[in-house]
DNA sequence: CCTACCGATCGGTAGG
DNA sequence: CCTACCGATCGGTAGG
């Protein structure tokens, strides 16, 4: 049984780091940093209490690493929906549609634990801050394009910000079950954007 | 000095639930329900740490009130701003600026609380459930007119909760010494909802 | 990665 | 509303 599944999991140490990363993002976005425990982390990946310490040195650091590599797993996602596509109101309807992905589908939603980053210390905050500004900027040149060229309904200065929040403030209410498809929401979010 | 003071407070008793309950609201906005002790609210208003107790019978039941009587005032606000106000665009931009002032100026920011319901019981949720949905449902006779006349840019089912998003995820980026007022900032929102 | 454990903290209570 | 306190839980560590 050990023989054949040698080559089945290569590097079994990255892996497990990896399942702790997914277990606890999806901890964290359902009940909260502080209400989580780090027992309940090593439960959810089969550990035991002691052993996510392995991994990480701290709750804090499992929370940074969830969050950095989350919005840059979703910054790669985004940036391969709208490779290739110039008209850059199609590109902002994508970007949409696959940020509802990143924060509402598979199993990590990363930009859901934004406002976590409050119970990292300031040195960790600020590397958090940094991927998300970098996730962030990715948005600021198709906005740019699309107010330069009129067919932003306002081009103000929190028109960006206002965006993110119709989108990641879904997380709150959106149910996969409910009456409303990801399409359908990422649609009336362009609408109201785009003249 | 006992003397001529004992007509300035009328029911202690209730002032200190107050004195409680408003520095719950603003620690438990702060930090989040979860990592805000019993004795910080205890500490916030110089009670000593078991004394919360004799108000409240556990930190849940303090945030099911903070929740609920925040809505609530919050709500008398929103009514007495649009009061006799006919034009619903008006009524509109009304709102969102003191939905803002809700969430953002004052002491409470209650609005932002919401998603600490996940951690009541279900009861105690179902009960902050039934006050947000009735300051939600001071919005859609407003959303509606404007639909029914043609004014808004979309009538489509998620308008009120995209708005809302847009709202309330201004907790997340807003900066009383920022560059956008909050009149900036409601204008924009409005001018993004209205044709 | 597990076992066994520690020190600190926390929500809540008794009794006044 | 305070004093004094309890039981449980939690993040983290030593040592293998």
């Amino acid at each position: 049984m050990p023989a054949g599944h040698r080559r089945a999991r290569a590097a079994p140490e990255l892996s497990r780091r990896d399942d702790l990363l997914r277990a606890a993002a999806r901890l964290f976005v359902d009940r909260g940093f502080a209400a989580t425990t780090t027992r309940d982390i090593a439960q959810a990946v089969g550990m035991r209490s002691g052993s996510p310490f392995y991994h990480f040195r701290s709750k804090q650091e499992l929370l940074k690493a969830a969050m950095i590599e989350g919005l840059e797993a979703g910054q790669r996602r985004l940036q391969a929906a709208i490779n290739g596509v110039d008209d850059p109101a199609r590109r902002l309807r994508l970007m949409i549609r696959t940020h509802f992905g990143n924060l509402l589908e598979g199993d990590c939603h990363t930009p859901m634990l934004i406002h976590e980053s409050r119970s990292l210390d300031a040195a960790a905050r600020a590397e958090v801050a940094a991927a998300s500004d970098r996730y962030q900027a990715a948005w600021q040149g198709t906005l740019d394009e699309l107010a330069a060229c009129g067919r932003l309904r306002s081009s103000g200065s929190p028109v960006r910000l206002l965006l993110f929040g119709m989108l990641n403030w879904s997380g709150q209410w959106y149910r996969p079950d409910g009456p409303l498809s990801l399409d359908e929401i990422a649609e009336a979010a362009a609408e109201l954007l785009l003249r």
